[in-house]
DNA sequence: CTGCTGCGTGAGAGCGCTCTCTGGGATGTC
DNA sequence: GACATCCCAGAGAGCGCTCTCACGCAGCAG
């Protein structure tokens, strides 16, 4: 093994276990994989030979035997790699690796490099790999999909072209976001404003489409909405041009936390104060609502959940067993000192 | 394969291509790994059948061949799993994949949970990797030394505890701040603070150690010291004590780039202009750098390159190849509108 | 006591690849 | 022209594991 390098360390091998137990491989390997037809005492002193000999399976000839990786992709979009630095990308990734501990799944990643998907591809193809997971926040970037016939996969988020029968984990966003409005409205907000996400992503629609309902439903008007990428300055400038338009403004859903921080900032700057003048809502509950004064109400997505929730959707369709292909997660409201 | 879930597509092997090209497996692995030593015509007939059936080699098969897992292990430690979110740690996995995707070795992330370290230990010395990266931000966490004898291992960040003979890249902290400060001193500031970083961790320390010889080198005192923990909060408390000390401040440079953002929140919220009143120099370039106003002067932190260059050193050092115990990134200072 | 069933164990054939070793053809030398 | 030399392709033995199959030994019925 890898041992070559550093000083050689025999690694023990089922053979060796088998030897010292005086059993024969297969016996060995049933006590590994826990087969229940093995006789308990047998299997106690295949256990003890196991410890005394530091024995680990092989992954690479167990894969090559069974024809089965144990491995998970995640692919992680070149193109928006900024997107990792991203927390909502990185809980995900956490959560992945959490659930996958517990199974005996590895997770590896790929950066799939404009330059050569055809790499990709067959890596992904070639047997190396028993699922794949596509991760792109808020973007719903389903353009794997193709692949999703021939290898088990799921998507964080919601695909935006219809039809597709692929598996995916999402946030109830509409519903997320309409409560978030309800909490301004049934305040006695009378006028909330929205900062919305892009227009071309299903989050981005589905929260304005949620806050459009609820101020509706409050009998407000819906035309206070400037639209943002999601990022900290695009939510300072929809906030600049919302105050521009010279209409009284007294509370804000904001479609993320980072666009709720550049709207304070423009707010705060004007000599507003949040929330005597106006109150604030984001959405996403990321390290930016805490690191704010005063602290932001904001829905509370959970993304860890999330990202486990897609390791075992995977899993579960790669072992064949039965599984929802689209999962809604439930969001919170955490209230804080924003409204 | 995998295949078997979805409808089954026959995986081409060595094998089929050998009998489609009409040679022999080893020749066709010859071809696969280029060897010189085989005649050009019958490696191009070869090539042509690779094509034909779009063969790729399995990976799990070479590496119980070769005796090699072809594979690197990035462990998160869970217990800073937040440090996930860190754009430091984003960028630098970044790097490392950017890397190992033009190599045939693949990245494997296990998050290292306290509950079953010898979970992890077994997995890392079972011979399913070939070595190991260990990133932590700003820390100089070696807590994983004792496996560098069994295996080989790189860490992002000089370690604290000297001595060791651990392979690990960083970045020149002491020299990068010392530039920084001068970028102050030079434009005649006369009283340069700063907003340290935890002196716990090397880079607090290093980057504290470069500002007091700056300082010093410019005749100015060097007791306008407050110390943060590198979160935007603790930015901003530090930057409310320096301010509150009430001696002149009209400079600070702060330990990384969310400290001065905090710090900006308290200048600004003061009504001290920037860079007029109080000039700001952060340090890691990184996304905060250019969503605040104004746009701050930075020590850009080659982090990317960090993560290829710790891929690098890994992957030498499995080959056997000559390398660098330490490597040092450069740095350069990046001039915005805050100074 | 013979013959059947059933359960637990061992034998052995691969999984797809690498790599050493051997053999045969082409080349070179005297 | 006979023999040594070289080079390149093929044969075959594993790498460590899983899994099917067959075998042997109870236990039971006839």
């Amino acid at each position: 093994m890898v041992q070559d390098a550093a000083g050689a360390r025999p690694v023990a091998t089922l053979e060796m276990v088998a030897a010292l137990a005086g059993v024969s491989r297969a016996t060995v390997s049933r006590v590994v994989n826990d087969s229940p037809s093995v006789d308990p005492e047998l299997a106690q002193s295949v256990k003890k030979a196991i410890l005394a000999l530091d024995y680990t399976p092989n992954r690479a000839a167990r894969s090559l035997a069974k024809r089965r990786a144990n491995a998970v992709t995640l692919i992680v979009p070149e193109s928006t790699s900024k997107v990792f630095a991203d927390p909502f990308f990185a809980s995900v990734v956490q959560g992945i690796a959490l659930y996958l501990a517990d199974t005996d799944y590895t997770l590896n990643m790929v950066i799939s490099s404009e330059s050569k998907p055809e790499k990709t591809r067959s890596f992904l193809l070639g047997g190396n790999v028993d699922g794949v997971l596509v991760v792109s926040h808020h973007s719903g970037d389903h353009s794997w999909t193709h692949l999703s016939g021939l290898l088990p996969m799921v998507f964080a988020g919601r695909p935006l072209i219809g039809g597709m029968e692929s598996y995916y984990v999402e946030v109830d966003n509409e519903q997320a976001a309409y409560n978030a409005t309800r909490q301004l409205t049934d305040s006695g907000r009378k006028h909330v404003a929205t900062v919305a996400g892009p227009q071309d992503m299903p989050p981005g629609l589905d929260r304005l489409a949620g806050w459009r309902t609820a101020v509706r439903e409050a009998g407000l008007g819906d035309s206070l909405v400037e639209v943002g990428d999601f990022t900290l300055a695009s939510g300072a400038r929809a906030m600049q041009r919302l105050l521009d338009r010279g209409v009284p403004v007294d509370a804000v859903f904001a479609g993320n936390d980072q666009m709720a921080a550049g709207a304070y900032t423009v707010i705060q700057s004007r000599g507003l104060r949040i929330p005597e003048d106006i109150a604030v809502v984001g959405f996403d509950d990321d390290s930016f609502a805490t690191s704010v004064t005063p602290a932001l109400t904001t829905v509370h997505h959970p993304i860890v959940e999330l990202g486990k929730k897609m390791a075992e959707t995977l899993v579960n369709l790669i072992e064949g067993k039965p599984t929802e292909r689209v999962t809604r997660m439930p969001t919170s409201l955490v209230i804080r000192d924003s409204v």
